[in-house]
DNA sequence: CTGTTAGCGCTTTCAG
DNA sequence: CTGAAAGCGCTAACAG
């Protein structure tokens, strides 16, 4: 039913088409039907349609300062983590208009600070990130600016913030203490760089707290490494599985899921089976995990919530809430399979 | 360095800071800086620098009609071929300044038509789309408004538009070929429903093809599954597993990522050994095959490349290339692991 | 080299 | 109930 037309049809063609003011189509468009007479309401409907129109975001967003738009700011898209929490900023994002901006920072300070004033020439109306830490000062600027910001699994100290995390403390302890109960004797955590991380600090220093508490005589065993370094994540994993002689059943610790993928592929190439030669867990679920080996006991986060919770958030600080930033803390689940 | 504003500064208040008038700083902006005299030049530098000022795409945009929004739709961001792709056109969006917004469908010719309208609105400059193939029409009318739109994996007969695929007709022959050549003389497809989607048509015709050629006296079997439903999928599995008797080996090709992780799901259930009960090969790769079972064999798509190429052809479409729609073929690669 | 002017598509008083 | 007019932040002639 649509005529071929070269470009978008603008508010004033369609007022012309329908013989009333812009005004009146202005008013249409923004739903004060009742306000309007019923045989213009018609004409200008028809119009629309005629015309294919679509109110211009752009122009609409100029003038009332909204652009419906959202940044998801993460480290890397591909981790199935960010993922599930886009789905679930997604689905609330559907429900109240807004639409989404994905940028990665691969965990680059400076490639976060140019999303982020990418972001902002898009006067993006809320942010939710996943963030280096290193450009609070942009964030600030983004706040004072109005846009509404929640962080996403990693707090930063000192940015009164919203924030949706889950309980990493508690969750670690649990696990650590299962392999203890386990008769793992020698547990280590593999993790990429510690400072700065919340959830990695928490983890860490959870981990750290319980080994100390159930092993009394050994140092905690840390690993920090690099992900993408797969000859220097297999050294260590090397150097632990030689640690402390031949005493004791080990088990690592893995810190999220992509590490662990790493990990398990390094633990083929040596040949050590799990779960007797290693126990093996971590952070991190997917439907991956039930497949490989004997099943890979995982604690799972609740990522899609995560995404949702945030974004509601986001929704209630642009409806108007000022009340305090909050941390919101969901609760992460242990899913008992056969690697330990 | 940055004064408390209290909300973005405008142009006009970098030319009234800058004591210079907002054309100027307009020419400064957009490069035009040896246009300028040194001295404005300078103050117009301190001024942003002051005012942490940002020109605002939005406004820019309703001027000269350029969003530097890219929409990317696709039908589950979950699957991931799907981030790979969006990681290669982030790559190239990246490089030149555009931005991507994403958006699901979930393969509901709905909600595709309604991202579509809601992309349309932002006036997105370029769409990179995996498509249901139903909504043609809002397609023809973006066109008509000059977004470039190209097709990934999956084309859409009758709609000459730019396309990115794999030649999906020639690998499958390969790996179908293989496994008769290994000695399975069942070999069953199991595939999303087919009709309309081109790389499941192009799966589907190349494997019956062969079929037919190298099993002469038997019917190819044609599995149309819905991954979604877990139970049904479980029937759909045991049924091929029992078919025939017990003569010949058995193997099964699995039309895509998703399908693929749920048959091996089933056939864990069941209690099936791969190789040896059943053999297994299917479509998109990631890490995790090679940990599963024998490790899978697969035929890895360049998903990644798939992205940057598709919106390459955006860039070149943006920058006034006219030229007749092109389908560009990518190559997939057979990884040869132990699951045959 | 630089300022003035008009206007992109829309919303929003303000009269009537 | 409805239209005229002003203006959101920016660009693009057009004079000077």
């Amino acid at each position: 039913m649509k005529d071929k037309q070269t470009s978008k049809a603008t508010i004033n063609e369609v007022a012309a088409h329908a013989g009333v003011s812009k005004s009146t189509v202005s008013r249409y468009i923004n739903g004060k039907i009742d306000a309007i007479s019923p045989g213009k309401v018609k004409s200008i409907k028809k119009a629309i349609e005629e015309l294919n129109y679509r109110p211009s975001q752009m122009a609409q967003g100029l003038k009332v300062k909204k652009s419906k738009l959202i940044g998801f700011l993460v480290a890397d898209i591909t981790n199935p983590f960010s993922v599930a929490t886009l789905r679930g900023v997604e689905e609330v994002c559907d429900q109240h208009g807004y639409s989404i901006m994905v940028c990665n920072t691969d965990n680059s300070p400076e490639k976060e600070r140019e999303m982020l004033h990418k972001l902002n020439a898009h006067y993006i109306e809320g942010l939710i990130i996943n963030t280096t830490g290193q450009n609070n000062d942009v964030l600030m600027d983004l706040i004072s600016q109005d846009v509404s910001i929640v962080l996403v699994d990693r707090k930063v100290p000192g940015l009164k913030l919203d924030a949706v995390t889950t309980n990493n403390r508690e969750v670690t302890s649990q696990i650590v203490n299962l392999m203890y109960d386990k008769g793992y004797s020698h547990v280590g955590l593999f993790t990429e760089p510690i400072t700065g991380i919340s959830p990695r600090e928490e983890r860490a220093s959870a981990y750290t707290e319980i080994a100390l508490e159930r092993n009394a005589g050994r140092i905690p065993q840390i690993y920090e490494v690099d992900v993408k370094d797969k000859a220097a994540l297999l050294q260590s994993v090397k150097s632990f599985l030689a640690s402390g002689g031949d005493r004791g059943k080990k088990a690592i610790l893995g810190n999220n899921g992509l590490l662990m993928l790493k990990i398990i592929s390094c633990l083929y190439e040596i040949g050590a089976a799990i779960p007797e030669d290693v126990g093996i867990a971590g952070f991190d679920d997917t439907e991956w995990y039930r497949l490989i080996g004997p099943g890979i006991t995982t604690i799972a986060q609740p990522s899609h919530e995560m995404g949702k919770v945030a974004m509601e958030r986001i929704v209630k600080r642009l409806e108007g809430d000022e009340s305090a930033p909050q941390t919101i803390q969901l609760e992460a689940e242990l899913v008992l399979r056969h690697s330990l």
